[in-house]
DNA sequence: CCAAAAGTGTTAGGAGTACACCCATGG
DNA sequence: CCATGGGTGTACTCCTAACACTTTTGG
């Protein structure tokens, strides 16, 4: 019986917001194909690990940094994605906020950058595809969970929760509501500090998971 | 460069209704592993054929029909889930109506058959996760989506739809409040048409998908 | 004192939930 | 005539959505 091997990999879609925009890192290519082009980052899966472990490593490779939010996403397989031959990909979604979204040392080299993922360049292989199932994942996850606190830091106000749901949503809005709604969640613990750099100051608050 | 290459298979949750229960596909193994045990359909991808290929093969070589609902699930690819070695598999699952539920010629040889969800005898690999995971996603769709009539045959009554979200959410649901709520929907086209098997005749309606 | 962002309540409409009885038929 | 499942309405609560002004600070 013949057997059926074929080349494994995992690819990242890595979220932070940076500048009131929703970024994706992307690695320039250089070699072929597509050499010159944009990608996400990724790469083969080992023999010994599984594909948690893979997508994980890879993250910790571009941020340098490993407790962030994974979760997979979607696999492709067309027979014709890779045209170096047939390698199916298991796409994963990460999540970083902003003030951990540094890139790994040697990265910069490569060409990781962070670009708004309205207006990304031209990617290689399917990772456009790829890209459009992890906004449409996350956008679905935000209406009912609360995975979009994994983009902001440890302390925020307000503004910079509804900012980054609008950012993800790509709508504003009403600031009434939407502070009445997030409330109720009782899933906010309010500080007794500060964001004094607006003009009137801003109360911050923490997160606190339900349960 | 060592070359990863791993074995792919695809693995198939076939769910369907049948006498009031929900129910799963699932072949007896002639060969080790786990010879005489219980697992899902599945096999190995091709070199030709997509993911979404492979798994619409191997529901057609399964149940004779192509045309039913088929979705990408979650891959699995821990490094032991496989006692041969470096197998990782691609989960679809697939919802049929009870009218077309016939096994194809021949699968019956090698003991497929349906088993209610709850109380599955024990799976080979790691496929009673696989199933978890099946459950778990057609139980969230069935609350925003209308995948639930794939279920159902062309006609049915309120009492069949009704029937069908109760076994799958597995509690009971207020028949007026359904009622109400599925009728607001408009997607439900009532037929001039009665079902006459119970003691009043219940009235049968047509699904219409909205837009 | 002015510009900018923070903060705050009320109302109206729609959705969800709880709840009980009559109807048509087959046996 | 009775057992069985089919079919129907109302009241209450809660969530959502629309909408505008005052407060605090820095410059």
């Amino acid at each position: 019986m013949k057997i059926h091997a074929m080349q494994v990999t995992v690819d990242l879609v890595i979220l932070t917001i940076q500048e009131q925009q929703l970024r994706v890192l992307l690695v320039k290519r250089g070699v072929p194909p597509f050499a010159g082009e944009y990608a996400l980052p990724g790469g083969f899966v080992r023999e010994d690990e599984s594909l948690e472990e893979a997508a994980a490593r890879e993250l910790e490779e571009e941020t340098g940094t490993k407790d962030i939010f994974l979760e997979q996403l979607y696999s492709f397989g067309d027979p014709r994605r890779d045209p170096r031959g047939r390698v199916i990909t298991i796409a994963y979604y990460a999540l970083i906020s902003p003030d951990r979204a540094r890139l790994a040392a040697g990265t910069d080299a490569a060409g990781a950058a962070w670009y708004p993922v309205s207006g990304v360049p031209k990617l290689a292989f399917d990772h456009q595809d790829i890209l459009d199932v992890a906004l449409g994942r996350l956008r679905g996850k935000l209406e009912y969970t609360t995975v979009g606190f994994e983009l902001l830091p440890k302390k925020f106000t307000l503004s910079d929760l509804q900012q980054m749901y609008e950012v993800i949503l790509n709508k504003s809005l009403d600031k009434r509501n939407f502070r009445r709604k997030v409330q109720a969640l009782e899933i906010l613990r309010p500080l007794k500090e500060w964001q004094r750099t607006g003009r009137k100051p801003a109360r911050l608050y923490s997160f606190v998971p339900r349960n």
